[in-house]
RNA sequence: GGGCGCUUAGCUCAGCGGGAGAGCGUUCCCUUCACACGGGAGAGGUCGUAGGUUCAAUCCCUACAGCGCCCACCA
């Protein structure tokens, strides 16, 4: 067999060969060893399982997979398609520490669609991949790993052995979801996959740095962020959680300045409220609203600072509220957002409590730790240094109480903020760290989609992300890690700070500063890993070069993403891709909804609800995981996933591919050159036009991110249109005598097969492209892969009279089946046409055999009425009778008329008020007051022909 | 507090100004030679509630109720 090497041959050979299924058996064994490549026992195996009456997506994907790799058929700037349109989508980076989830499974099938769909269209597709380093995730993953395999942690070894960890970390490890995005089926342009990190776009991101900071864009402040106590970083406001948690309200007395404090005798303290306590030894004030008379007289005077001792002011401050707490609030500068800006307008010093060397020295383990600055009048016996930030609330609080300090302590929930990484709450904390002016660089990239140049589909996500623009708040980029891009700034001895691509530039300018030279020390931090994200879609071309690639692919077509990342990701690359590309990034921002469980909940692993696609596709088939989401995606909605869902599409496969079974046992092969518009049986006529108007629904739903419309469209094609009626009809055809209509049927059987694949294609690759490669012949001159022919642009292939004459018979046997069903029989029986035109006789002439085999009727003949005792029913406006005097039951036939004309007495009613209204007949449409009137004329047809068959009945009894 | 969205058949969801749709489930019939991961036929809905606009409202507007999400908020 070896010798075989076509493969289309061996697959022929083995057809003719027809292998007993205990010998194919063994065949597939051979086939389980070996790597890919076209053995022969493979194409037995690919043989098989078109004999087989089930597809196996199993078998099949992998091998298709490398059949599209070996072709380079993703590959962006084909040379047959120089001079074709250009069309690009840059994939949302995954983390290369992720796997494939959910999320990433709907956002990279709907890229996939679009991608595939315009490849089809012969476009220059380019969709480029690559992976994001995802900064602390991939940090905390090496440093899990150190810690099980019980090695030195990150900060014994030192930052560039760490990083030298985590790059073999990612050479190992760093390809599993690129992996995983193939099994999905992604026709990514993996040749130019990229990473955040790579070289070419560090190059990106220093260039991006030093740029914006020497346009003022970029600069390093001494203001409050979110710290993240656990990672021991600075974190931007989008990382924040705000979580809704359970604590407590202190009100706690703060003695008034030259009074002695008395907790029975109110004027000589103030009350304040906190849910901080803690926080209290960096107070720098109490405010209390200015119109608060209760307070007027205590403005301008000082408190004592309980257990610090420190002489504060009670300032008044518009931003307190008398309502809440006491209508007083102790105002700590350093630890608190709200107290920082009454801070900068009453200007009072902000005092730092709390102290990350101290942290550092007890190498993390403990949380937060409380650093209470030395002070001379602090209350020695507190020893708060070094002390986990809820032990020092413990501690403080403790204290107070002794000294009837603490007026009440009322349980309250309030909303806390979070590390949505970390899961702790976040510090407010006072350092130094780079910002971003967001800001300036928001105002085009809100004139952008303003203007519409950039559009969100759906639109209202714009709300969204106007509402974001318009508020944006200063970008904090720097965190105190270690993998990342470290920040390209190095200080001088003086504190004065050089930034430069490298430091070689640095030291230059340095010198040119201090007139001689020094030595520097860069900046240990590194940027936030969505900075880099944000550059993606020109990083990846090549930018800061000029290359090709940007010229040819930028901006780019489509961005598909979820909404949850409108903020960090989205937003940012509009304002990059206009600031540096002068340019948007993408023409439209598809966004898509989250996937849920089958419940509605959102998928988490702590909630153990999550639905791994990867053990859908091993257990369903990629194809069929895709189609689900595809037939999901609807716009504005969660998806909720459910595996019947997949189950139900996977059958879907196994229909396709039994129908390309039937066509290959047929003798159905694809025609070369064959013109579907010169069939001339009608029933082929007919499926011509139904697979071009599904075609064209396609198309359209595809154009305009319908992906649900699409994916239904083709469904009902493929299963109720193509399966149920067009090869059921053919059949007679087929096995029919008349040797031209049987080359006919058997040419338009297998076109529109081919169709149907070509239309499937974006949705269900896999198993496209393998019937795709089983039904080519070797004579034929197409396209070798699926995955590279022309998407149906079908027209001409109208036909309303092959519609109507089909579409005649399916509604007779449709109706013929429903009163068998209805009236139990089984037996094969004779069927009258009442009163028929004689285009409906001629009908039934051409159909005899059609209807005969699919209604089971023993024969048709025809007469002005209906027999007496048949049970009548209306096919498209004329009587069809079923002579069945003696077999069916009469009392229940008469019931089933009775409710029939009840019906149409209804509807008869229903018209009339419509028509008997002056204002309807007045206002309505022309085109609406017709069409009531011919359903008015249709319901009183139905009632005649209901009350003759009533008569005929009674004259039976 | 600000904003967005949802409420349609038992379940999951389409539809969104002129006679209620799909998939799954369910009931009945069918191992007929592509397919039981199948074929055929049914049952099942006052389209959240109350008003309004309109000749006409599941669809548009308003209010209300319930559910969900985003943003802001550690007095």
């Amino acid at each position: 067999i070896d010798w075989l090497a076509n493969e289309a041959i061996a697959r022929r050979v083995m057809a003719l060969v027809a292998l007993p299924r205990d010998i194919r058996g063994i065949e597939d064994k051979v086939d389980s060893g070996g790597p890919g490549g076209l053995s022969t026992a493979r194409v037995i195996s690919s043989k098989s399982a078109m004999i087989d009456k089930t597809y196996q997506p199993s078998d099949v994907e992998g091998r298709i997979y490398r059949t599209w790799e070996q072709a380079d058929a993703f590959r962006a700037g084909r040379p047959e398609r120089a001079d074709a349109k250009p069309y690009s989508i840059v994939i949302p980076p995954p983390n290369v520490t992720g796997s494939l989830h959910m999320g990433h499974a709907l956002n990279n099938t709907l890229q996939d669609i679009l991608c595939r769909f315009e490849r089809m269209n012969g476009k220059d597709v380019l969709w480029q991949p690559g992976t994001d380093h995802a900064g602390i995730a991939t940090q905390m993953v090496v440093e899990r790993q150190l810690m099980e395999r019980q090695e030195k942690g990150r900060r014994d070894m030192g930052r560039e052995a760490f990083l030298k960890r985590v790059w073999e970390w990612k050479a190992e490890s760093g390809g599993t979801i690129i992996n995983q995005l193939k099994r999905l089926g992604a026709s990514c342009d993996w040749s130019r996959e990229r990473f955040t990190m790579d070289e070419g776009l560090s190059r990106a991101v220093l260039k991006v740095f030093v740029e914006l900071y020497r346009a003022g864009l970029i600069y390093k402040d001494k203001r409050l962020v979110n710290w993240d106590p656990k990672l021991l970083t600075a974190i931007s406001d989008l990382e924040v959680i705000q979580a809704e948690t359970k604590g407590y309200l202190w009100q706690l007395r703060y003695p008034i300045e030259r009074k002695t404090f008395n907790p029975d005798d109110p004027s000589t303290f103030i009350v304040v409220a906190t849910t901080r306590p803690e926080t209290m030894l960096g107070d720098t004030a109490v405010a209390v609203h200015p119109d608060d008379e209760r307070y007027k007289n205590l403005v301008g005077r000082n408190v004592i600072l309980p257990l610090v001792g420190r002489k504060i002011p009670i300032i008044a401050d518009d931003y307190t509220d008398p309502e809440k707490g006491s209508g007083a609030v102790k105002v700590t500068p350093a630890h608190d957002f709200n107290d920082f800006e009454i801070g900068k307008r009453h200007n009072l010093p902000q005092i730092n409590i709390f102290s990350v060397e101290a942290k550092l020295q007890l190498k993390g383990n403990a949380d937060f730790i409380a650093g209470v600055p030395k002070s001379p009048d602090l209350d020695a016996t507190l020893a708060l240094h070094g002390t986990d930030r809820f032990v020092a609330r413990k501690t403080i609080l403790r204290r107070l109480e002794e000294k009837g300090l603490v007026e009440k302590v009322e349980p309250q929930s309030h909303v806390v903020p979070h590390g949505d990484r970390s899961h702790v709450v976040i510090e407010p904390f006072l350092t130094d760290q780079w910002y971003v002016n967001a800001k300036e660089l928001a105002k085009p990239a809100i004139v952008a989609v303003r203007a519409g140049k950039t559009r969100f589909i759906p639109k209202n996500w714009e709300k969204t992300y106007f509402d974001w623009m318009e508020n944006i708040q200063p970008w904090c980029i720097s965190r105190q890690l270690w993998w990342g891009h470290q920040i390209p700034a190095w200080y001088g001895p003086d504190g004065k700070v050089f930034v430069a691509m490298t430091e070689g530039e640095a030291l230059v300018e340095a010198q040119r500063h201090y007139g001689k030279k020094t030595t520097l020390t860069r900046d240990e931090d590194v940027l936030d890993t969505w900075f880099s994200s944000a550059l993606w879609p020109f990083s990846t071309l090549g930018w800061p070069d000029k290359t090709n690639e940007l010229r040819r692919y930028y901006p780019t077509s489509t961005l598909v993403t979820g909404f949850d990342i409108i903020f960090f990701w989205v937003a940012r690359m509009m304002m990059m891709g206009l600031h540096f590309m002068k340019e948007i990034p993408f023409d439209e921002v598809y966004i898509h909804a989250l996937v849920r469980d089958a419940s509605g909940a959102k998928m988490s692993k702590s909630k153990g609800n999550v639905i791994d696609p990867l053990a859908l596709i091993d257990e369903y088939g990629a194809d069929a995981l895709r189609f689900t989401l595809a037939a999901m995606a609807a716009q504005g909605r969660d998806i909720k996933l459910s595996t019947q869902r997949v189950e139900g599409y996977r059958n879907f496969a196994t229909k396709l591919w039994n129908a390309a079974r039937f066509a290959e046992m047929n003798s159905c092969t694809s025609v070369q050159g064959f013109n579907p518009g010169s069939a001339e049986e009608t029933l082929n006529r007919w499926i011509a036009h139904e697979t071009a108007k599904a075609a064209t629904e396609i198309t359209e739903a595809i154009e305009a991110y319908r992906f649900n419309d699409a994916a239904a469209v083709v469904y009902r094609f493929v299963w109720n249109i193509y399966c149920d009626w067009y090869l059921e009809l053919a059949k007679p055809l087929l096995a029919g005598a008349d040797e031209a209509s049987k080359r006919e049927t058997r040419a338009m059987v297998a076109w529109a097969r081919d169709e149907i694949l070509k239309l499937l294609h974006p949705f269900m690759p896999f198993i496209t492209e393998e019937l795709w490669a089983i039904t080519s012949e070797p004579v034929m001159m197409r396209e070798k892969l699926l995955a590279l022919s022309e998407w149906p642009r079908l027209n001409g292939l109208e036909d309303k009279a092959a519609e109507t004459e089909i579409g005649w018979v399916i509604d007779l046997v449709t109706a013929i089946r429903s009163v068998r069903a209805e009236m139990n029989i089984t037996a094969s029986i004779p069927l009258v046409l009442a009163g028929a035109s004689v285009e409906t006789k001629a009908r039934a002439e051409r159909w005899t055999e059609f209807i005969k085999r699919l209604a089971r009727v023993s024969e048709i003949s025809s007469s002005s009425t209906a027999p007496r005792g048949s049970v009548q029913f209306i096919v498209r406006g004329e009587t069809v009778a079923l002579p069945l005097k003696g077999v069916i039951d009469l009392a229940a036939e008469r019931a089933r008329l009775e409710k029939e004309m009840q019906k149409a007495d209804a509807d008869v009613a229903r018209v009339d008020t419509k028509l008997k209204n002056p204002n309807f007949m007045a206002r309505a449409p022309e085109e609406v007051v017709e069409e009531e009137k011919e359903k008015r004329e249709e319901a009183l047809d139905r009632k005649a022909i209901i009350t003759a068959a009533l008569e005929r009945l009674k004259g039976a009894t």
